[in-house]
DNA sequence: CTGAAAGCGCTAACAC
DNA sequence: GTGTTAGCGCTTTCAG
């Protein structure tokens, strides 16, 4: 295991030069540091865990959900958004792979080289929050629990999105809508997101006293199939439909387009999922957009604000937007 | 900054006991563990850079690829097989997003807290190569570049896989095939694994003499739509083609089926992707399978055996076969 | 089973 | 611009 001193001997110089010749933290003669340089390449040196006086370890560890039910590719888009913003805060990022679960936010806390800690697929119930609470280690959650005191969350408005999609549709005319939803086991974990968006749905619809129905659904063009019949055979008075699941979104267009509905003519239908995704959906789709890049961003800029001693709010919403495309009109007469 | 002196005087015991107490490296008595426990969760302590003895970092660097032309639910297959390989062998996993590049690796190799490194998204000359030989830090590649004397590569052998699409599809009788490959952006990087495909293709195709053409493509319906009429204009005798394109196959299948063109009954269909999307496409896919899982496994296997200084095979290639679905039949007379 | 003390590799004051 | 040296927080002998 090649050492500082080791480096320090075949340069010929002090290991304090050395040291500074790598960490640039002083003036070095040229000559000198190209023969450190030199030295350094011919030996293999790796500088080691660092002196006790060294800077930290600047990692903050990221827990990734990779189970049944979240949509891989978004999932991915907020981890790239994370590592991307942590660079840029000089930070580089451990993945976390859910199913270590509880055990693997344990031990990066406490063995682990990780000084921070960024959460996804936050449920409302979530066995992680104790021990987030109690932990040493400053953590920020990209979703709200039940109960975020004493934590630090961020997320889009779920609850705000789902009612801004019902009132858009309201202010067409539409009197019946239907929340087609993510996989049942998303729901049935008590997802935070998702649940949240529920709720605004319902309590929206309700407000304006229409009608509503929820279906939880599971992705491929069979559930999709499956789904555009019942809704239409049990709610024929049916016009408007949100969609929170972004891969059932072509195939419940299809679907639908199978079954001789048009959109929007006959039916109109709403999103919530990335921006990308409704524009390129097989009708564009007007959507409430899920800001992947900037919840992934926010997290970072809060954690290393906490890692630095600055409180942070518990709780920090964003405000959904509605963006109209073409998969909105009036209600057919 | 609490340290391991102040726990040890909370729980009234030596800095050593402390130590030995969190690591388990000599047995501690009930008593004394449970106060040494105590003072930690009261303190908050967390062991610092650690001693220059301890034990390495046990980290390892995964350069992901997250740029044009690549399929994010590969990749993160991929991510994910390393991240719970590593995990097995007792390590964390280093995100490095591309990007960073050369750079990004350079830094992690020279200052970062990884060990060993995987790198994803090979090119055939690839510019990080110099850099990977000259290193003192291990690394496995996933693809294997042109020249890859000096590394250590493990990958699908892409080049079999194209010859094996399309033996099976002479063996059916077809006499004039095309591949509709990555995008074309993938090609101009001369990403590895997608011009081996290319090669092995044409070879066999030469080999039966019989007609093929390759055509880069970009995903989406629109291209898929475009490349289908292409294709059956450019080519009367086409009767075999093979994917290599992910989130094209669907979008491919429906515009042959606008067409008219059925499958397996007009043109035999093969893809070259993960086995779980071709058994659920529209019309399921006679295939090569890409193990993403495995070729994961793989590489930590690999890298963990370099890192502790066993010498490993510049290549390793997996044996690709063929699992026939749906898609392919003979020739139509 | 525990403590005292001697390092570990590295950085940062301090001298010149 | 460089070397000397005193630590840093932690682990691991070495004694008991």
């Amino acid at each position: 295991m090649v050492k500082i001193t080791d480096v320090a001997r075949r340069a010929g110089v002090s290991p304090s030069t050395v040291s500074y010749a790598l960490s640039g933290k002083r003036p070095i003669s040229d000559e000198t540091r190209r023969r450190v340089q030199a030295a350094v390449r011919e030996l293999g040196y790796r500088p080691h865990a660092r002196g006790a006086a060294g800077a930290g370890s600047r990692v903050l560890a990221l827990a990734v959900p990779m189970r049944s039910g979240v949509h891989v590719p978004v999932v991915t888009q907020f981890a790239v958004a994370v590592a991307t913003a942590a660079r840029a805060h000089d930070h580089d990022v451990l993945l976390l792979t859910q199913g270590e679960g509880v055990e693997g936010i344990r031990r990066v806390a406490e063995t682990g080289p990780a000084d921070g800690l960024v959460v996804m697929d936050v449920q409302l119930q979530d066995p992680r929050l104790p021990l987030l609470r109690a932990l040493p280690l400053p953590s920020v959650l990209i979703g709200v629990p039940a109960e975020p005191d004493g934590l630090t969350c961020v997320d889009l408005d779920f609850g705000a999105a789902g009612e801004l999609c019902v009132d858009h549709l309201v202010r067409l005319g539409h009197r019946t809508v239907a929340l087609v939803g993510s996989p049942p086991e998303v729901y049935v974990r008590r997802t935070a997101f998702a649940r949240r968006l529920v709720q605004g749905f319902t309590a929206a619809a309700d407000r304006h006293r229409i009608g509503s129905t929820v279906h939880p659904c599971a992705p491929g063009r069979g559930a999709a199939r499956v789904i555009a019949e019942r809704l239409l055979r049990e709610q024929p008075t049916l016009t408007g439909v949100v969609v929170h699941n972004e891969p059932l979104i072509d195939p419940l267009i299809d679907a639908f387009a199978e079954l001789g509905v048009r959109i929007p003519d006959d039916l109109s239908l709403t999103a919530v999922c990335p921006a990308p995704a409704a524009a390129s959906a097989r009708v564009p789709l007007t959507s409430v957009t899920v800001p992947s890049a900037e919840l992934g961003t926010r997290a970072v800029h809060l954690l290393v604000r906490k890692m630095s001693g600055v409180p942070a709010p518990a709780v920090t919403l964003l405000a959904p937007r509605l963006t109209e495309r073409a998969s909105t009109g009036p209600r057919p007469a």
